[in-house]
DNA sequence: TTCATATATCGATATATATCAATGCGATTT
DNA sequence: AAATCGCATTGATATATATCGATATATGAA
């Protein structure tokens, strides 16, 4: 099941969030990795909890591997969430804001 | 100038933000309207609160009509900033998230 | 001028959440 | 078994902001 439009816009609208997703895309990184990506800006219990609620939001995927964890970002979930905000021409286009968790 | 991934994702975290834009596409409504749309679960202040946060993300256009303000939905502005978010195929498009008000 | 209307602003309060240090927990290594 | 590593969780704190009542301001009406 997809997320609605405030969960997403609520997930993105952390700027360390949005630096994690830049690095999660295309590929698999460790929550040590995002750690040195984010240059140490934040220290691990706060990208743990970011991680979290991109997972929540279905917007990562998960592998877990010995005593690692490896995230990378749903596209599929990304575009869908996406589009929903906006789609060229379509009268109704803003119909899908706010409460749909009915998708899919 | 556009705004950046960041403010436009923290102006829709918001649920009676994102009430108030499916209200404004495609009409022009003057404040106590949305109150009125928004069958009065929030007061006046709260609704002259969002459409200020609206309106300084440029993702509402105002006209002053004498002593009533109308607001509309800057649809431009919105496609510009759903169109960062996503773009299909574009291996680059995350570059654009987080830090991105030199747009345009 | 006086009154009413439309909206913005202010001050206060409540709630959400980002952050970190400390710690817990499971998996691997020695 | 003991130590170590990777990550999650907890508890505490700080900050942001949504909300409202009260009030200010500006415009139009009487």
């Amino acid at each position: 099941m997809s997320i609605d439009a405030l969960t997403f816009a609520k997930t993105l609208a952390d700027e360390t969030r949005q630096e994690i997703i830049t690095h999660l895309c295309c590929t698999w990184l460790s929550v040590n990795d995002v750690v040195d990506k984010l240059h140490r800006k934040v220290n691990q219990p706060t990208v743990s909890h970011h991680l979290k609620k991109l997972e929540e939001a279905n917007l990562v995927i998960v592998r877990q591997e010995g005593r690692q964890r490896f995230y990378t970002l749903n596209q599929e979930e990304w575009e869908l969430c996406c589009n929903r905000l906006y789609r060229k021409g379509d009268p109704n286009q803003f119909k899908n804001l706010v409460a749909i968790d009915t998708i899919k």
